[in-house]
DNA sequence: AGCACGCCGACT
DNA sequence: GTCGGCGTGCTC
């Protein structure tokens, strides 16, 4: 007899073990791993995918109660190395079969729809007909010229469609109407539409190269403008040619519409995209296009890796350094990691393209795990951008108390009269959440742990031993009407006083102190939270300017409408001349009219509360300045900043990406961050605040003990969550930090509910 | 998720 | 004595 491991799916809920059930003989010749069945369960029956065959049945289990397979829905729905993936993301990540096996199938496709979808065409049945009707003629002539065949959705989106005079059409059975699977037939040799046609340079045939004889995953460091997207099309070319499959993953597909017009190029249709804004009903479609074969290119954002492939080639992940490779969900996976098992696991090629590699890596070149090529050159045009940097405490003392610096001011008006844009840069995140010195620069840093101390600020209330407890943060409530009003708990409105608390406090250890009055360097009583937002930054221009035509791109004006897709074609036409904006400009966009960039305050990325926040300031300050100069004009940039002298600033201004790493690792190792150390971090919720920290007591002295046992060291801070209390329910952090955290799963098992997120990108 | 089991306080 | 609260565990 043979028995088959299961993982069911349901509509909802949590169950996900897996279950065994008996192979009918019947079946046996039929079923896989990755088969899609249907199994008895209870009372009712529920859907499932095979995850294991075997001869033997586990001792536990009694074999009376083993039901027999129902039936079997489609019998390779995934290919048994999706299916290994799965296997290690669930070991690797801590989570169950069911949850990692979900990754690969779209919710219709699990829900058990698994027909393949279909379109509706019109073809041409009549050719010799005489038209009167204009509408008629031109919907007859648009058939024709896309070859006597057109799809319904093209021939609705086209000028001058009326549903009237195709039905008329219909009807006298000059056209007629059929429905056909919705994607074309993919051969290679047929199908590929043209050869690459621009010239190589010497650094991208060498680097071509030493991607063919390499066995190991490559990190392809290259500045902007160095051509990886050419490397990145030979090789997808290669591997298509050979009948293998490509997934090419960008870190927001959006951002991307210039490398996706490319690749259209030489795919025409046979290219499947996957990103979080398709509908369901989309990307099933997307997914069965790969599925069968018919889109050997795959493009799309950190789920894309689980694109249905049948012979995986080549794994592409373009600007590897951007965080959103991290799934914020269970499975908490991080694409690099899934990609290498792949890599392994397919015998394909991996490349990670950056102009700033991760930390983790870049390490992992230096290891030689990866094998590390540097595209050195820019190939056309101008070189990096010259960036100035911009002694914000210089113009404090020359009482310029503008948040332009002289010399911005200067370079602005220049670059209008040239009628050149501008692009002014509003580094946001982290913002007033530190505390800096506006005189000599000084941050309260963790005398533990080297990182920036977060401002926490409270609207508080007390309670019956008159003690401050914290209730809302500021910015999530303004008065102690708004907090009345939250769904808060507070037992009694009395309790209310209105009162704000301040503290610094370290994310990392929970080291707490009182904000400083005066500089504990200098003395000087400048000393508060900074922060500019794009606001401020548009007023400033509006006073200085009036004659400027200026547009913000943030959060609140990209929300609303097609969101930045018009502000980034109005901005390219040249409507506008200034551009102030957030993160989001930063990233692989191509605007060759800019000369200018202004980085407002540079600092505000240094004071993240991250042991991450050196890299991720480098990170932005490369991007943001590879957006000018792309053009035929000179670009340059302005960083204005209160640490001209800290060596992060110093390393983004010279485009010194090794040296600076080299430094940053060196770092890292000394004070036990990733990746030399790695970290788990568990999320604990619950409602009752004593009863829920000391049960994260006691499991905390377990874990500890389990390190202490495995003579192994181990650092584990347990705190409460920025927003302590939500709908009523308290939000714990957990985080281990060790050698090999994950080795604890031996020896322990997380408790009913906790969260598992191992390898965290946000740490608080 | 659902549903059963089982261990403690309230109450006809 | 039992009714029912929900914390815990199982589903093949």
């Amino acid at each position: 007899m043979k028995y088959a491991q299961i993982v069911v799916f349901r509509k909802l809920g949590e169950f996900d073990n897996e279950l065994t059930y008996k192979v009918p003989d019947s079946l046996v010749s039929v079923l896989h791993v990755g088969s899609f069945v249907e199994v008895p369960f209870r009372s009712f029956s529920l859907k499932g995918v095979v995850v294991e065959i075997s001869d033997i049945l586990s001792e536990t289990l009694d074999i009376s109660k083993i039901k027999e397979i129902s039936s079997v829905i489609n019998n390779i729905l995934l290919h048994p190395k999706h299916i290994e993936t799965a296997r290690f993301i669930a070991g690797f990540y801590h989570t169950s079969m069911s949850r990692s096996v979900r990754l690969f199938l779209p919710r219709q496709i699990w829900n058990g729809k698994l027909d393949v979808p279909t379109a509706t065409y019109y073809r041409i049945s009549e050719l010799d007909v005489i038209l009167r009707g204009d509408k008629q003629k031109l919907i007859f002539d648009m058939i024709h010229r896309s070859g006597g065949v057109i799809s319904q959705s093209d021939l609705k989106s086209a000028d001058g469609y009326s549903s009237a005079s195709l039905k008329s059409l219909l009807k006298k059975g000059v056209i007629e109407e059929f429905n056909e699977l919705f994607f074309k037939k993919f051969e290679p040799k047929k199908n590929i539409l043209k050869e690459p046609y621009k010239v190589l340079t010497s650094d991208q045939k060498s680097a071509l190269n030493s991607i063919f004889s390499s066995k190991k995953p490559i990190l392809l460091h290259g500045v902007t403008g160095s051509g990886k997207t050419e490397i990145y099309l030979r090789q997808i070319l290669d591997t298509v040619k050979k009948g293998k499959q490509v997934i090419l993953l960008v870190p927001e597909i959006a951002l991307t519409p210039q490398m996706i017009n490319y690749f259209k190029e030489f795919f025409g249709d046979h290219i499947a995209l996957f990103h979080s804004k398709l509908t369901e009903s989309a990307r099933t479609k997307e997914w069965w296009k790969v599925k069968s074969g018919n889109a050997p290119l795959v493009i799309g954002s950190r789920s894309a890796i689980f694109a249905p492939v049948t012979n995986l080639g080549l794994i592409i992940m373009d600007e590897e350094h951007e965080w959103t490779y991290k799934q914020e969900s269970t499975p908490y996976y991080l694409t690099h990691r899934v990609a290498e098992e792949m890599k392994r696991i397919w015998d394909a090629t991996l490349i990670l393209g950056s102009a700033t590699p991760m930390a983790e890596s870049y390490q992992k070149a230096r290891v030689g795990e990866y094998q590390y090529l540097d595209l050195k050159e820019r190939i056309h045009r101008n070189d990096m951008p010259k960036i100035h940097i911009i002694d914000l405490r210089e113009e404090f003392k020359k009482k310029n108390f503008s948040i332009f610096s002289q010399l911005l001011q200067n370079k602005i008006k220049e670059r209008l009269e040239n009628k050149e844009q501008i692009i002014l840069f509003v580094n946001q995140r982290g913002m007033a959440n530190a505390v800096v010195c506006r005189d000599c620069g000084y941050t309260s840093k963790c005398p533990n742990c080297d990182i920036s101390l977060k401002l926490h600020r409270y609207y508080g209330y007390e309670t019956k031993n008159s003690k401050l407890e914290t209730c809302l943060p500021v910015g999530k409530a303004r008065n102690s009407k708004e907090i009345l009003n939250s769904k808060f708990e507070i037992r009694n409105k009395s309790e209310i006083r209105n009162q704000k608390s301040e503290m610094l406090v370290c994310h990392y250890c929970g080291f707490t102190k009182e904000p400083e009055l005066i500089c504990p360097e200098c003395r000087s009583p400048y000393i508060k939270h900074v922060g500019v937002g794009t606001q401020r930054v548009e007023q400033e221009m509006k006073r200085m300017f009036p004659s400027a035509r200026t547009v913000r791109a943030d959060k609140d004006t990209t929300q609303k409408g097609d969101g930045f897709a018009s502000i980034y074609k109005d901005f390219l036409e040249h409507k506008y001349d200034v551009l102030i904006g957030t993160q989001m400009i930063a990233k692989g966009l191509d605007f060759s009219n800019v000369s200018l960039i202004g980085i407002i305050l540079a600092d505000i990325g240094l004071h993240i509360p991250d042991f991450r926040s050196s890299e991720r300031l480098f990170q932005i300050l490369t991007q943001v300045s590879g957006r000018c100069g792309r053009g035929e004009i000179a670009g340059e940039v302005i960083l204005q900043t209160y640490n001209p002298e800290h060596p992060t600033i110093q390393k983004a201004a010279s485009y010194e990406y090794e040296e600076f790493i080299e430094n940053e690792l060196k770092m890292r190792s000394q004070l036990g961050y990733p990746p030399f150390n790695r970290m788990i971090k568990f999320t604990v919720v619950g409602v009752d605040k004593n009863k829920l920290s000391e049960h994260i007591k006691i499991e905390q002295e377990i874990l500890e003990d389990i390190f202490k046992v495995n003579d192994l060291s181990v650092k584990i801070v347990s705190a409460p969550s920025m927003v302590p209390k939500m709908a009523n329910r308290y939000y714990y952090h957990v985080l281990l930090r060790a050698e090999n955290p994950s080795m604890v799963f031996k020896y322990w098992k997380p408790p009913r509910g906790w969260r598992v997120d191992v390898d965290p990108v946000h740490t608080t």
